[in-house]
DNA sequence: TCGTTCAATCAACGTCTGTTCAACGAAGGG
DNA sequence: CCCTTCGTTGAACAGACGTTGATTGAACGA
């Protein structure tokens, strides 16, 4: 029935992929309780127990808890959508939209640790940071890093309440409702280069 | 010169004043460090150091780091001014002018160890509660909870972004440059009840 | 088949933490 | 004046933490 010069990798698993396998078990576990608990509440020894191996491995596999959290963390690209200068808004919101549908565990990891754990703050800076520079080069506007920024931390602002938080209607309401209503705050943000000041 | 009956509390000072005295060191100290390195990271010793005493002393005053975080980290009653229904942005805009030019201590302690200490999330689950029920009686919409939930975001994200994290040209913004691109947002979100949606 | 490699375990170390307890010394009251 | 009260100290404990080293047993290459 099956070659023995090509096992089905079903019956026994070879020794690299064992390694992969456990590897990316422990990952999965160490961003679960990061993104749970955040860094300094999350022991090696629980990162261990919930991927059923032994905490003398998780230091064998990454060297030490911050290297381990480097890896669990590590925040995949963000897609960001540099349209045309006048459709920006729109596009921001569409990507926020897809992180209040599901926001993914590594950036939750990095949210909940970046207070406290230093290295979490600069991996948060590092991404706003490429966030900030492509959101200023399509704004119109001189004080374009500022509002950049602002954009930057009402979205910060919004999934933290949302997800780490969870405070109020914030929590489970759809994200259809919270775009629609953050559409006009993105268009001024990222619109007119002097919006109208209605102070009396 | 100096009444025996009232002496003048400089010369030498009664057991209770300096209870009091070095009580107010602790949490000042107290305070100052939960709001720079979060609840964990902040140590009894450290804060004992800190305030020029023994750590044995903190446990006699304050019997447990719980309650010493959370006398030290006691929110002030919030001063929402429940102005006329027109002008809810502009008072909500100008509460926050006060927290841009110098957010108080003890907030930043709440918000630096919100993600990772209960207590500490639930102190700011009921200051922003307490905002929101007053901000929804004067928000004439369907929707008001979600929009004062959102509102209650944008300034939990820029003082975050501002105080704590320290991104880009919001930390050092000058106040007024700030509100100045937040209003529309502010007006939007407590103004109109159905803001018109411009997607194609 | 034999020796090597390596995933995985176990026990232990040193340190730091929150917390406790006995003790001292000066202020307060009679 | 003496005895009590109480602010304050110092040492110590038990537990949890990150990290290390020796050890085992099965997969691997020759």
């Amino acid at each position: 029935m099956t070659d023995p010069n090509q096992p089905p990798a079903a019956a026994r698993p070879t020794r690299a992929q064992q390694r992969r396998r456990t590897e990316s078990r422990i990952l999965g576990a160490a961003r679960q309780l990061f993104a749970e608990r955040g860094y300094d509440r999350t022991t090696i020894r629980a990162v261990a127990a919930a991927a059923g191996v032994d905490a003398g491995l998780v230091m064998h596999y990454f060297r030490s808890k911050d290297e381990l959290f480097a890896h669990a963390a590590k925040l995949p690209p963000d897609d960001f959508p540099t349209g045309a200068p006048q459709e920006v808004a729109e596009a921001l919101l569409a990507s926020l939209g897809k992180r209040l549908a599901a926001e993914p565990v590594a950036s939750l990891a990095v949210l909940r640790s970046m207070l406290t754990h230093s290295e979490a703050a600069a991996g948060f800076r590092e991404a706003a940071g490429q966030r900030l520079e492509q959101m200023q080069s399509v704004i119109p506007a001189a004080d374009a890093e500022l509002r950049a920024g602002l954009v930057s931390a009402i979205i910060t602002g919004v999934i933290i309440e949302r997800y780490l938080v969870r405070v109020g209607r914030l929590a489970d309401a759809p994200p259809e409702s919270i775009i629609d209503l953050l559409r006009p705050c993105f268009q001024a943000l990222t619109g007119a280069p002097t919006p109208p000041t209605s102070s009396p």
